[in-house]
RNA sequence: GGCGCCGUAGCCAAGUGGUAAGGCAGAGGUCUGCAAAACCUCGAUUCGUCGGUUCGAUUCCGACCGGCGCCUCCA
């Protein structure tokens, strides 16, 4: 265990407060995922992105975290697209579900231990809405459907501040208000219609034939999937998009906690939108970019990574294609720095000042990330640490404690953490040693002082993007 | 209308009641046959505007201007 806990702020309290996990080490976090009508946009990614360096900085801060995602895989929008698509609801959604994932692994988000499609807890669901009618916090309204009354529930509004809100007159006309006690009573079940029926999108209950409500999956799953893991019906962290506090998560509580009497989640934290020209991204608006357009575009997802933590999340962000760009070039700076570090490595002698240097990196890197996960704090660090070293190499002695250097940058940098070093083009064999032979043509015309020969050969390299650079250690080149 | 967020150099973006991180771009320099990479130097007397509190505010309070989000099964 850390001795200085991570805080975070939580969007209950309002305030940046220390975690406080129900059993430390272990942390169960649960993430709102995707909705597999459609492919994911970069701006959902945003948010799966800044949870995935909450996720690796729990772990790396010693906690154990058991991580859930639901794939919301039957829902109005699923349920319409499949319709206008002409296939059952699962035949539309199966190969969405594949692309998230394959667009996950390109942003080398790491994978939940669990992901959880909403259409496989049927069981869980239905027992859900069972006891919140036993419990008399759920009614069955006068259209067959099933709805949770807000009356019954004190503190709803709570993670919305919805007690200190009105509703604007007229934004909220429901077609089957007429069904519901309260205007701003939730449906938990939908009655089946006959669209539902038509796509396979509905189930058999003790209540009626039909399907959960949106909020009803995370509820049912989250529950279920903490109970089954940790014996426990409180979780120690609910993260999502700041556009699900309401009425989403607040819907969530209000199910949750009025079935189980518990505190549905410790911490929570909500991330802010990814905008385009300061609209946010979306579908609706029409301004949006995949993560497959990226991946066609030849774009390394660490430049995305990296120009997403270059912001804080609590921070709307605009994405523009400059600002990619500059995150290209930031990337591609820690890339030599990466391969100068190791390359230098071969040559090292012993201590020197590199050590402290990557110590005050990692400090420095905890402290930020410790105080609400100041990423751009994070990464500002390391172009630091970048910098100072760098001097360091370029000094005429033999290179110091390299080693832990190394160690350090890879440890913030690399895989474990941030994740934003370069990848580079992997070149076979052949190609190698003709690029070899190549640099060894030109080495020859550049000591007969053949310069133009020597430059032709570099344009040569070039062509099949190939960049060389000349070192006082001999030339070396890197595939682009 | 209600609730909430934001406005910092050319662009992106941290931050603190005591005088402004980092990235990208730009200019000059060192190194180099050239280039690349790297390093050094230069840029906000100033943090939307106007007031207030304070010894002192970019940071706290108020007003105003500008932009945005939620209140519509949106990450």
């Amino acid at each position: 265990m850390p001795n200085t806990p991570p805080s975070l702020f939580n969007t209950l309290t309002r305030r940046v407060e220390p975690l406080q996990p129900l059993a430390p080490p272990r942390v169960t976090l649960y993430t709102c995922g995707p909705t597999v009508w459609n492919y994911a946009h970069i701006g959902n990614f945003r948010t799966f992105l800044f949870e995935d360096l909450l996720r690796r900085w729990l772990e790396r801060s010693g906690y154990d975290v058991f991580h859930i995602m639901n794939l919301t895989d039957v829902d109005d929008r699923t349920i319409k697209a499949a319709r206008q698509a002409g296939k059952k609801l699962t035949a539309h959604t199966a190969p969405f579900t594949k692309a998230f994932f394959e667009d996950r692994d390109y942003l080398r988000i790491k994978p939940a231990h669990v992901y959880t499609p909403a259409t496989e807890y049927m069981p869980q669901m239905i027992a859900l809405v069972s006891k919140l009618l036993e419990r008399g916090v759920a009614y069955k309204g006068e259209d067959g459907s099933v709805y949770f009354a807000i009356a019954k529930f004190p503190t709803y509004g709570r993670l919305s501040q919805l007690d200190r809100r009105e509703i604007k007159v007229g934004a909220r006309v429901a077609s089957d208000e007429y069904a519901k006690g309260d205007p701003s009573d939730f449906a938990v079940w939908k009655k089946a219609d006959a669209e539902d029926e038509a796509v396979g999108a509905a189930w058999d209950a003790p209540f009626g034939r039909g399907r959960p409500g949106w909020h009803l999956e995370c509820s049912a799953m989250s529950l279920s999937e903490i109970a089954q893991c940790c014996g426990v019906q409180t979780l120690d962290i609910h993260a999502g998009g700041i556009d699900l506090i309401f009425p989403h998560h607040e819907n969530e509580i209000a199910q949750s906690e009025g079935a189980t009497g518990q505190q549905f989640s410790r911490h929570w934290v909500h991330g802010e939108f990814l905008n385009v020209r300061g609209t946010k991204m979306s579908k609706r608006h029409g301004n949006f970019l995949t993560a497959r357009d990226l991946r066609e575009q030849g774009i390394d997802a660490a430049a995305l990574r990296l120009l997403f933590f270059q912001t804080h999340y609590r921070q709307s962000v605009d994405f523009t294609d400059e600002a990619l760009e500059a995150a290209t070039e930031g990337v591609g700076r820690l890339g030599e720095f990466h391969a100068r570090l190791a390359e230098s490595g071969k040559r090292e002698t012993g201590d020197g000042p590199l050590g402290g240097l990557s110590v005050k990196l990692e400090q420095d890197v905890a402290t930020a990330l410790n105080d609400d996960l100041n990423a751009p704090r994070a990464v500002a660090v390391l172009f630091e640490f970048v910098r100072a070293a760098n001097r360091e190499l370029d000094k005429p002695e033999p290179p110091r404690s390299v080693a832990r250097a190394l160690e350090a940058f890879q440890q913030v940098a690399g895989k474990e953490l941030l994740d934003v070093l370069p990848t580079r083009r992997a070149v076979d064999p052949a190609t190698a040693s003709w690029i070899d032979e190549r640099i060894a043509a030109r080495a020859q015309a550049r000591k007969s002082k053949d310069f133009k020969a020597a430059d032709a050969i570099r344009a040569e390299l070039a062509a099949q993007g190939i960049d060389i650079e000349d070192t006082p250690l001999g030339t070396k080149w890197k595939a682009r």
